[in-house]
DNA sequence: ATAAACTTTCAATAATTATTGAAAGTTTAA
DNA sequence: TTAAACTTTCAATAATTATTGAAAGTTTAT
């Protein structure tokens, strides 16, 4: 496998995997592309390698840069736009696990709430109702807290978390 | 807000919140109706309480049969099948997460291993591929694994998990 | 062996989501 | 102020994904 082909493959499965962390292809594809550039690129560029619409290129990378994951570049002397992404993984695994919790998890808390908190009526179904919603929400709020714990830890949060989890 | 009402926005939202954990809006909504019954529930009360086809409710049964989530239960005299649902949170987030892990995150760890272990040639952008698909697959695998170890532990995970972070 | 009761399959169709491309908008240089 | 260089917007279209429904398949009771 040479160069070409590897970083084709990487781009591609990365842009597949966009449905993993709650993002369409192309825009997975966008920054996966961008992650592995030496230099910042322009829509161009972009638009020139993943064979995409200037349109697509433009409205996926606004979106990207909503995400706090891209960043425009100014290249002194140039008119076209520059970009980049965060270079460090854990960085990026920081903005990717805050956003989705912000625009994900937290609006199903809320609703999760609201159902486990209605008026117990006293009948069987109700109860069942509002136990196992009840169980759904702790959960959800507890692994979302313990993810933001996690990845709030900057540092080698991975291996510090593994860490005390062996001992 | 009412039983009724509760119920179907617990099952809505759940729905809708199909796509975080890879699956689909009416699969999603199976296994939350079965989730909030007090009784397992036969085809027909499926399709008539989530107004969806025959077609759709078998199919989605059958894939939420292979997750491992849902079991058929027979009752003895009925000719009708009838489901039902892991009931315990932690369980469930157990089987998703194992799931998930097996579906779609070992094989991205794959690429990534093979596209970090392309030759090096000794350019720039050869040693940027390696170096961040690298770094990717190594978190990548880090966290998979993080994340079977705290589901694994059957009893209480998450509690434990958050004790031993904060102390 | 037959038929009723039930489930599965799958081609057709509908719904949703992503993408294009061209017009409108913006910025910069002269 | 003009025009070139560039970006954004968005209605139209394409691609993808989910859903239907009816025919085929299976199981059970008699």
């Amino acid at each position: 496998m040479n160069y070409e082909e590897a970083k084709m493959k990487f781009v591609s499965t990365w842009g597949s995997l966009g449905s993993l962390w709650g993002i369409n292809k192309a825009m997975a594809q966008i920054q996966a592309l961008l992650f592995v550039s030496t230099k910042p690129l322009s829509m161009e560029d972009i638009m020139e390698d993943l064979k995409i619409s200037r349109g697509n290129t433009s409205m996926n990378l606004r979106q990207l840069m909503d995400w706090g994951i891209v960043t425009k570049e100014i290249i002194p002397g140039e008119r076209k736009e520059y970009f980049t992404t965060e270079k460090d993984v854990q960085e990026l695994a920081r903005i990717i696990a805050k956003e989705r919790s912000r625009r994900e998890i937290q609006p199903v808390i809320r609703v999760l709430k609201d159902v486990s908190s209605i008026k117990d009526d006293g009948t069987a179904k109700t109860k069942e109702l509002i136990k196992q919603t009840k169980a759904l929400h702790d959960l959800t709020e507890t692994a979302d807290d313990m993810i933001n714990r996690l990845v709030n830890q900057k540092q080698n949060w991975i291996t510090k978390s593994l860490l005390k989890l062996i001992k």
